[in-house]
DNA sequence: CTCCTTCGATTACGAATGTAATCTAAGGCC
DNA sequence: GGCCTTAGATTACATTCGTAATCGAAGGAG
């Protein structure tokens, strides 16, 4: 079952704080997305659906908690592009990104300490 | 104007060849997508509608070759994920396969290799 | 010239998606 | 206790997508 777009972004907002109701999911998207509250309920009953979220009754209403980690959604989605685009393999990507020109120099700077602490760990 | 999934392995092929007649985009997908001729050609229809592929007539049939880069794709796809999963850079994603222990031996050298590169380059 | 074959063009059709409006039932206000 | 409000549940509806089948015309076979 796929997470689409909209219910991404449904998602992200239940990442950032939960358990919240719909009200303040809409709430929450409002500044990025003028969704009316119907359709973000319809986004958490399809998410219901697919077992992405769960909802909680308390009292007359729900609240909703994501039941996927972030983690997990954002590997599933990554290792996607990388298998589709790059032969499933990171350094690809990485040198797309400095033949456009599109690293910077706190990626560059980041990525030297991350390489620098792999040959350390054992 | 987005490029669907199905879309897109068509596009690969192109990319890898071109130019094709609707068959021979068959029969180059035909070992990974058993789809029907004429599924091919309404992909390739559709293409044609976004402006993703050209079509020149050779006789009463078409030779179909890309009109986009695969490297504006790949940029386009890349950047969108990165924007949405990762802040927009680069570095975080590295790091996130770092965690998942997704690097190989091969990209961690590859990595290396580059950030040295780019030290050089002025 | 006539018929079969082979292209592309058109049409089909169900599932998923984006985006809501409407319906219904449970609570709270007079 | 009856009526308005407010949740969620149900229904809606146009697009896009995946996956084809069918239609109509242009060429080749006899």
């Amino acid at each position: 079952m796929q997470i689409s777009d909209a219910e991404s972004q449904v998602m992200e907002t239940l990442w950032q704080a939960h358990p919240l109701t719909a009200e303040q999911v809409a709430e929450r998207l409002a500044p990025h997305q003028a969704w009316e509250l119907s359709t973000v309920k319809t986004l958490l009953n399809r998410l219901l659906k697919k077992r992405a979220v769960a909802a909680d009754r308390d009292g007359r209403r729900y609240l909703y908690r994501p039941l996927i980690a972030r983690a997990d959604y954002v590997h599933a989605e990554s290792s996607g592009l990388l298998d589709r685009l790059f032969g499933g393999r990171v350094a690809p990507l990485v040198a797309h990104f400095s033949e456009r020109r599109k690293l910077t120099k706190k990626d560059i700077a980041e990525l030297k300490r991350l390489l620098a602490e792999l040959d350390h760990e054992r």
